[in-house]
RNA sequence: GCCGAUAUGGCUCAGUUGGUAGAGCAACGCAUUCGUAAUGCGUGGGUCAGGGGUUCGAGUCCCCUUAUCGGCUCCA
């Protein structure tokens, strides 16, 4: 007999050998049916794997990730012997479960390709092979058989992958007329996959190198009732109503133009109304913290972003020199505002007394992204960062990362972001040709990151190879509507750009020292954290006054407590007579909680020219009076501000 | 940059096997002043992304270019 030790802490003893299915079955029917996986000492294998000695076993079902991601995992076999039966001579790469669902990279025949017409049939072929049951065999392989076996079957792609493989831990899984090189672990069967979708076909390069062949992938997502599918795709629906780029449309807050140029955005005002809210928000915040701000050019000489480093990693992929008519004179757009703080930190001889020099600006910049690259306003060709440079001691690198840390903390917490992700991106300790500086320069930055977050107790990742070629950095990444990641906050520690522009300071031991440099932007850029802002906002947070008096509300199904708060304020006959007519029907419908109707987002009360006066009433009684329409909108946006920014 | 898809009035979309551009909303005008999915009547607005080709004839077929979308790669 073994002993079974539960993720509760109970124990029970089976036979040596026992399953984890049969362990399920020992509990529950239910269970039994709805188990997909099991783990075995922290490690995911099938349920008719026998287990032989004492250990402890959780087993999953749907709503564990484990568990999911078996389903999916197997439901990537299910299309990839669909794909046999339909297309012959296919190849295929690999399958793996992802976040939602998973894919399959695949090298259809000579000639042929998968198009989205050809969903339905590949869905179709799926559900055809779910009614067959068939099971799913897991098999050890030796290296010489396994590639003799796929070579056999021209799947060179795969020969590929196992000649990585080291032998003795080869395994293959055969259901039905396909066999899968895989590791595992699977359903018993097909048979759970009630529902199945392909969701796009789009190219990636095998083994994500651009200089291999680009492979077919097949996005798909499946799940164990068809409900949860119709679910699924309206839960896709709704995130593509809250796509920044369409509310921008709808809302007018921003434009692209084809003769400006691609990758170009152009803020609209009521863009710009929100757009400069920000600003100040965070300009505030900065003079509490000491920054001082600046203004620089756009552009740069060429010989700066030389001196900088930036020309040599950068340079043959940036916007290329501006020439004037002097003969050889060229300039760069800058495609960040680092060296001309640098050269601000130089322009007079500065003490340690004058450190921390902390130099913020709002800078545009301008890189020249790829053209496949571009996306809205969270991948563009010129932005805006909310940039400053903090140029301290040494021994001040860490307070200073944590101060930094503060403000984005502040920034995130007024805004409700709270489902970001902290990742720490070092250095490729394999790679460091990659990046400038000494071992011993990048060994005390990173440092001081990792004990930073440490320090101020923030959960991190940690990337290796994900660093800038100057120095490590920590970075804040959040999710936009359809879940893709993007990179906001980001903070970066450097000790090079100081070296290589010879930066010095007067030390209280009057001899000359280096200053460390820290970059830092809160928001990023502000086109994508607007972006970002706005996915987030129309999904579930409150509004936004700017000086303007431009109200921006989102909907949602938390819409209906928003509007409320609006409701304290409309709650008057001269209010609706002073706001124009659209969005006097807007205000009503505030009012009366008629919300289900409403567009994605609003914007109310929006008034150029008013002169009036307005009565208002709290309500559910209490306070009450009469203000100019200007002294009542300035009344809402500080309670609003309040509100929004908590402390 | 690469693979694939898309491109019709301001917006959302129709437009059957190629035969002289349609709707709703928006805009504008008049009426209406309470009409609480949004009053009534009327008006204007598109060389169907751009260019080339096939054809008696192309929004519809072919080629090129551009932009956008979904991915890949990249992201100072």
């Amino acid at each position: 007999m073994i002993k079974i030790t539960f993720p509760d802490g109970s124990v029970r003893e089976y036979e040596a050998g026992v399953t984890g299915l049969e362990i399920a079955q020992s509990i529950s029917q239910r269970l039994a049916q709805d188990v997909l996986a099991c783990g075995v000492d922290g490690e995911t294998v099938e349920l008719n794997r026998p287990i032989m000695h004492d250990a402890s076993v959780v087993l999953y079902k749907w709503e564990d990730a484990e568990g999911k991601h078996a389903f999916w995992h197997t439901s990537a076999h299910l299309m990839a012997e669909a794909l046999q039966e339909l297309y012959p001579g296919i190849q295929f790469g690999i399958g793996p479960a992802i976040e939602n669902g998973f894919y399959y990279d695949v090298m259809p025949a000579q000639g042929v390709s998968i198009r989205e017409a050809d969903f339905v049939e590949i869905e179709k072929k799926m559900k055809e092979l779910v009614q067959r049951k068939e099971s799913l065999v897991r098999q050890d392989i030796s290296k010489a058989d396994a590639l003799k076996f796929f070579g056999d079957r021209g799947q060179t792609y795969k020969n590929e992958l196992i000649e990585d493989l080291e032998d003795g831990h080869i395994t293959t899984y055969t259901q039905g007329a396909f066999t899968d090189l895989c590791r595992g672990p699977h359903m018993l069967n097909t048979a759970p996959i009630k529902a199945c979708k392909v969701l796009s076909v789009s190219s990636a390069y095998w083994r994500g190198d651009e200089k291999r062949p680009q492979m077919t992938r097949l996005y798909a997502i499946t799940f164990p009732k068809q409900k949860m599918l119709d679910e699924y795709l309206q839960m896709l629906e709704e995130a593509k109503k809250r796509d920044h780029r369409k509310i921008g449309k709808e809302m007018g807050l921003f434009m692209f133009s084809d003769r400006v140029g691609k990758g170009l955005p152009m803020w609209l005002p009521k863009g710009t109304a929100l757009r400069l809210r920000l600003e100040d928000f965070l300009k505030k915040i900065q003079k509490r913290y000491g920054y001082q701000q600046v203004i620089t050019p756009h552009i740069g000489g060429k010989n700066l972003y030389v001196t900088s480093g930036h020309y040599a990693h950068y340079g043959k992929d940036s916007f290329q020199p501006i020439h004037t008519p002097e003969e050889g004179e060229e300039y760069m757009l800058k495609p960040m505002n680092c060296p001309h703080h640098c050269e601000i930190f130089a322009w007079r001889p500065r003490s340690y007394k004058d450190l921390p020099l902390r130099l913020a600006e709002f800078g545009t910049v301008y890189r020249y992204e790829q053209s496949g690259e571009l996306h809205g306003l969270t991948r563009v060709r010129s932005f805006t960062q909310d940039d400053a440079h903090v140029y301290c001691r040494p021994d001040q690198v860490k307070d200073e990362f944590i101060r930094v840390m503060e403000i984005i903390q502040i920034i995130f917490g007024a805004l409700d972001f709270d489902n970001f992700e902290a990742q720490i991106s070092l250095r490729d300790p394999n790679d460091k040709e990659k990046y400038i500086g000494s071992d011993e320069v990048w060994e005390a930055a990173e440092k001081a990151i990792i004990e930073a977050c440490a320090e101020k107790g923030l959960k991190t990742t940690t990337e290796l190879g994900e660093a800038a070629f100057y120095g490590p950095k920590l970075d804040f990444m959040v999710k936009d509507a359809l879940g893709r990641r993007w990179q906001l906050g980001t903070i970066q520690v450097d000790y090079n750009l100081p070296e290589r522009f010879q930066l010095e300071y007067v030390g209280e031991d009057n001899q000359k020292h280096r200053p460390v440099m820290i970059h830092r932007a809160p928001f990023g850029s502000m086109e994508r954290f607007v972006a970002v802002l706005i996915e987030h906002t129309a999904g579930r947070f409150p509004l936004w006054l700017s000086p303007e008096q431009v109200v921006i509300l989102p909907v949602s199904e938390k819409y209906n407590e928003y509007a409320y708060k609006l409701q304290q304020y409309f709650d008057s006959q001269e209010v609706r007579a002073e706001v124009d007519d659209r969005n006097e029907k807007i205000g009503r419908k505030i009012r009366d909680n008629e919300v289900k109707h409403i567009p994605y987002l609003l914007i109310v009360g929006e008034k150029e020219q008013s002169e009036g006066t307005v009565s208002y009433r709290r309500q559910g009684g209490g306070e009450q009076g009469t203000l100019k329409f200007e002294d009542f909108a300035n009344k809402i946006n500080e309670e609003v501000r309040n509100m929004v920014e908590k402390y």
